[in-house]
DNA sequence: GCCGCCATGTTGACATTGACAACTCGAAAC
DNA sequence: GTTTCGAGTTGTCAATGTCAACATGGCGGC
């Protein structure tokens, strides 16, 4: 059975073998020309879909960033015991950023380095949302401003952790469990009980 | 005046070199072959002071961890109206971590980045030794937590900002100035205040 | 049913780069 | 004066991103 000429849906395949090879190996040894070899295609093959390698991660990227909202909708809306209130459902939400991260190192280094990608900015509105319901009747700056403050701790954290810059020598008597429960208070920051 | 066979000092040399390379255009973009000719040596001499390219960049970072714990100190020890407290010295040395970052952004990038690179250890120790005198009688794991949550908060900012995924119409009626002092909180947690 | 268009692939080429091997220079040690 | 060896050079190789020129074949218009 000979390839035909024409690959049909070269441009998903790309994005899909980009992806797998981000998460094997990292962005950076990532390779076009590996790439469309793995697909059975030209080396230049790539090139009628995307401008450049740059644009090809920035695609993938793009991909990471509906994910990542995906997953903190996803724990902000289904999860939790029932009545949980807004602080509780926040949190869920935190672990599930930084669950991400730890899962998917190579990909989450790749989404926060070079010019923001598409649909990063809509990951963020996705967790400015939850933070308006969990302080309700806040006004917006106030919501604003600790939405940017939440997103700044959990980056920063997990970026620390993804790159191997938090060692365990460096804790101490301190328990990892105990690392990450505080550093969840310190972003959450203080926050409306559970409404009866 | 013919040049010596012997450049003298190449390698410290490179690491100028490569320094003002990184923050001139990024990490990503330095060639050692550029910058062995812009030194006047030959496109392989670099490979008797480095084992590779990566080793190189692994130098210029740990020189920017050498930086970074200094202007961190600088900002602590030295500043500051007199009989400031540790709570005001904190934020001091706070603002000095974010100064740093948006004025060598490129370096700041490289810094955290891959492997961590020898020097980045004794930064953050220096960052765990004024949060002990910010918080005197704490226990130390309390401390150990305190400082990994602020060194999260202020490097999660740092790095959105210096990666431009903080937009000015994502802030809406907050100003910038207002955004910086919410996120110093939050980061910094509650401190005792100045002692009498 | 035939034909031409053009998106999609292919081949070929080029410059750049990181890296290694083999050679050479010359300053310092003896 | 000779030797040694760190430091720099030349030459080379493979890999890669990128572009230009060409080939293919499916699809719409006739």
């Amino acid at each position: 059975m000979a390839r035909p000429y024409h690959h049909g849906d070269l441009r998903t395949a790309l994005l899909d073998a980009a992806l797998q090879a981000v998460e094997a190996g990292g962005h950076a040894s990532l390779s076009l020309r590996e790439l469309a070899a793995g697909l059975g295609v030209s080396h230049a093959a790539p090139y009628r879909h995307f401008a450049n390698r740059e644009a090809l991660l920035a695609a993938v990227a793009s991909t990471g960033f509906d994910r990542l909202a995906q997953a903190w909708l996803a724990a902000w809306q289904g999860a939790g015991p029932a009545g949980a209130g807004p602080a509780a459902r926040l949190r869920l939400a935190a672990r599930a950023y930084l669950g991400f991260a730890t899962e998917r190192p190579a990909l989450f280094r790749l989404m926060f380095q070079g010019p923001a990608p598409p649909g990063a900015e809509a990951a963020f509105a996705g967790l400015q949302a939850t933070m308006a319901a969990a302080l309700p009747g806040a006004a917006v700056a106030v919501v604003k401003a600790r939405s940017i403050a939440l997103w700044s701790a959990l980056h920063g954290f997990a970026w620390l952790c993804v790159e191997g810059r938090i060692r365990p020598a460096m804790l101490g008597p301190l328990a990892p469990g105990a690392l990450l429960e505080a550093v969840l208070d310190a972003a959450l920051g203080p926050l409306p009980a559970a409404p009866g």
